[in-house]
DNA sequence: CGGAATCCGGTACGATACTG
DNA sequence: CAGTATCGTACCGGATTCCG
């Protein structure tokens, strides 16, 4: 049954009072998005949800401006987070293959809708960022 | 179940054979997302949905655990993209109010999947976690 | 008095070099 | 090839100060 879900959306959309929620609910799932909504966690999602499985160079070549640092680091987060599986095979050259889990593969879904709105609005944002410019005073160099 | 949503699913899962996508695009939505998928931007995003206008102090309060720098800086951040508007009350207790413009009001409705998402399967990646620990012997001092 | 700018300590990040 | 280790740096958080 997901009459909460169904509740939470239509507040969304009705920006009204929120009804009575659970505030530790509240701010585990804040902790929750705090983890996940990060900029490389979500690059890296996207990619795998597109290519299926791929190695850590693969990886490291798709995902543009990431450091083999921060590429370790996040997948090693998101395994924790039962996002990624992590397939070590031992052969002569190493070879490790990352693929999402279905609670990654969820995920990517969800946040699908933002990929989309991401599309839609690159023009609308490069324009407010302009205004934003106009109204600061471009030319200041302070 | 959210058909939508098992849609998009199935078409990431099948997403290996995906039509020619501008590789230009494909970057700048890439660096969009970047700027986006932020914590503190997610989180400000959601409560000022929620509650519509929000003064400085009453979103340092809703928002747990920022500090008034990274708010500040945040707000300027959302503002820049337009996400936000800020309205100054040239007042003696001085007053300022911050809004969602229609494209951060849009961001939120498509990012509204990922706190379902959240809000779903916070037991799932408890259980993650404590997967994860067991299969890397916690106890191990390394 | 509320909101933001400034200085300072800590932490996370990027680049490089090195190991299995 | 797939990481780990080290170091310099840029960013983040906290407290203080400033401004309207």
């Amino acid at each position: 049954m997901n009459i909460d879900l169904l509740k939470h959306a239509q507040v969304q959309a009705q920006l009204a009072a929120e009804p009575p929620k659970d505030p530790q609910i509240q701010a585990l799932v804040n902790e929750l998005i705090s983890r996940v909504a990060d900029k490389w966690t979500m690059i890296i999602l996207d990619v795998l949800a597109e290519q299926g499985a791929l190695r850590f160079t693969q990886l490291a070549n798709k995902v543009t401006g990431i450091s083999q640092k921060m590429l370790t680091q996040t997948l090693r987060e998101m395994e924790r987070e039962g996002l990624v599986t992590r397939t070590v095979y031992p052969v002569v050259p190493p070879k490790v293959e990352y693929r999402l889990t279905d609670l990654g593969l969820s995920l990517g879904a969800a946040f699908c809708g933002v990929w989309i709105w991401a599309e839609q609005n690159l023009g609308a944002i490069e324009q407010a960022r302009a205004a934003y410019k106009l109204r600061n005073n471009q030319g200041n160099g302070k």
